[in-house]
RNA sequence: GUGAUCGUAGCUCAGCUGGUUAGAGCGCCUGAUUGUGGUUCAGGAGGUCGUCGGUUCGAACCCGAUCUUUCACCCCA
């Protein structure tokens, strides 16, 4: 009879009872600092309109969109020519006629769908926080999910570079507090980077100069290199680049060291750019940022189109590894649903990875949150009722409790306790006077002691000690 | 989406160039021992060798397809 397999599909896991009480206490760590700077929970459905996610993220981007099939007669409105050229290869266009639905690829777009359809009613700026799936066709790897959480968090409705340094700080708050020591927030900033693609004279191309600089750090120096003599760029402007990239970019001397390149390829520095870094690197001072907890990098490009201004990535501090979060400044995230001129920044944490990392680098620690405090045990049915009025008494007061349910016997009540991290263990028993007694256990050193069924509850309470290890 | 790669008990893996009843450690279950678990001892259950098909007298082992894993690219968390 049992002829299905039990299998996942690809990409996709499980997650056991302790990865998910992880996750929960991450979340909510997040979650608190998230509130603390005063970002308001939001959650958007799991299911989009095609229509919302189109185009949203480029064409390659398009293909890892989970599609959900049009349900009822949904091939009535096919014609056979509709049929020839999916057949042909142009399977994105039959593919449309048939969904018109799809998975959320993202939380940025649904959220830029969510304040166009809302902005009649949200006070600007709005701020929000969203920790939700996201799925994407993508070919599995290690760490690379087809199902991963996002952690988002965005401001909209201001241009006030305050939100860019709060949200600097935001990261360093948290990464510290998780135990990422030496988590760096890279800073930089995309008109600066088409300011460098300009000085460079490639203002035409700049866009195939941004994903080359993007995959710097992975590829080296020798594909740009490459790339800038294509380009006809000079040596010795392509060594002033370089050494402008390679200099610790301490905030004091950026603007410096901009001016010096900007001479050097003969073109004017726009002064507001570093106004702009400027004034950023005051807020993120007054904020009290420890200055080794950010930097300005302008190897940093990041991949996606929608941002315009200051951009981050977080690094974990933690060699070998890559980002950890990532965001920036976007100016016109609503104009494809028709509302224009709202600028925002918005952050995101790689949860995924976090957690990863987290557990890679043992920094929970090994002791498994225990499944309860106490585990109520009795090994005569005459003490059922009994126990089950303490278990209850003991839930009124907030203590975790659990109930063995299973075989009686000593061995299997204290090897269920064992293994689910209990640490106290009250076995019931009638006593000689057929009264009942209960022998109350602390696995952890083995203090054994007994107490009337009524006495448990004062008696862990005034033993707190038991519960710390 | 392109090109590779892995797949044997719950877990980690053995299994010599295809040859008769496929093994180990850990875990699990039972019993004994132990102050009521953790130690020790004895015993036990569990695998149509990912799936389907092919070659062969014979396949865990060779070939094909498919699914899953991992890796590079694309892209990205």
């Amino acid at each position: 009879m049992a002829n299905i397999k039990a299998q996942l599909a690809r990409g996709v896991r499980d997650f056991n009872p302790e990865f998910v009480n992880r996750r929960k206490w991450l979340f909510s760590l997040l979650e608190e600092a998230f509130r603390k700077y005063g970002f308001l929970p939001l959650e958007t459905p799991a299911i989009e309109l095609n229509q919302t996610l189109q185009g949203a993220y480029g064409e390659e981007s398009d293909r890892l969109i989970f599609r959900i099939l049009n349900s009822g007669q949904y091939l009535e409105s096919i014609t056979d020519s509709d049929w020839v050229a999916a057949k042909n290869g142009q399977i994105n266009r039959f593919t449309r006629l048939v969904t018109e639905k799809a998975l959320r690829y993202d939380l940025t777009v649904p959220f830029a769908r969510y304040v166009s359809m809302n902005r009649g009613s949200l006070i600007f700026p709005f701020k929000r926080f969203q920790m939700q799936p996201v799925w994407r066709a993508d070919r599995p790897q290690r760490g690379r999910y087809r199902e991963f959480y996002q952690c988002d968090a965005d401001l909209i409705g201001s241009d006030c570079l305050s939100s860019e340094a709060q949200m600097v700080a935001l990261y360093v708050e948290v990464l510290v507090q998780l135990g990422f020591k030496g988590a760096c927030v890279r800073i930089s900033h995309r008109k600066l980077l088409h300011f460098m693609a300009e000085a460079l004279g490639l203002s035409a191309g700049a866009r195939s100069f941004m994903v080359q600089l993007d995959k710097l750090d992975k590829t080296g120096k020798e594909p740009m290199s490459a790339y800038l003599d294509e380009q006809g760029v000079s040596h010795e402007l392509q060594a002033a680049w370089w050494a402008l990239l390679e200099s610790n970019l301490h905030p004091s001397e950026l603007a410096e060291q901009l001016h010096d390149f900007a001479r050097q390829a003969h073109v004017a520095l726009p002064t507001s750019i570093v106004k702009e870094l400027e004034t950023l690197i005051q807020y993120i001072t007054a904020l009290g940022v420890p200055t080794t907890n950010y930097r300005f990098d302008l190897s940093l490009a990041r991949g996606l189109d929608y941002y315009t201004g200051f951009i981050f990535e977080v690094d974990s501090g933690i060699t070998g590894m890559g980002s950890i979060g990532g965001g920036g400044r976007y100016e016109n995230l609503t104009a494809a649903f028709g509302v224009e001129g709202l600028s925002g920044v918005g952050i995101s944490f790689g949860v995924e990875r976090i957690l990863d990392l987290m557990i890679e680098k043992d920094m929970f620690g090994d002791a498994p949150t225990p499944a309860a405090y106490i585990l109520l045990a009795t090994t005569s049915s005459g003490c059922m009722e009994q126990m089950l009025t303490c278990a209850q008494n003991l839930r009124t007061h907030g203590i975790h409790t659990d109930i063995f349910a299973g075989d009686p016997k000593p061995k299997k009540i204290f090897h269920y306790a064992e293994t689910r991290n209990i640490p106290v263990v009250a076995i019931f028993k009638e006593g000689p006077s057929g009264d009942t007694l209960v022998h109350l256990k602390r696995r952890t050193d083995s203090e054994q002691i007994s107490v009337q069924p009524l006495e448990v509850l004062a008696w862990l309470q005034a033993d707190k000690t038991w519960n710390s290890r």
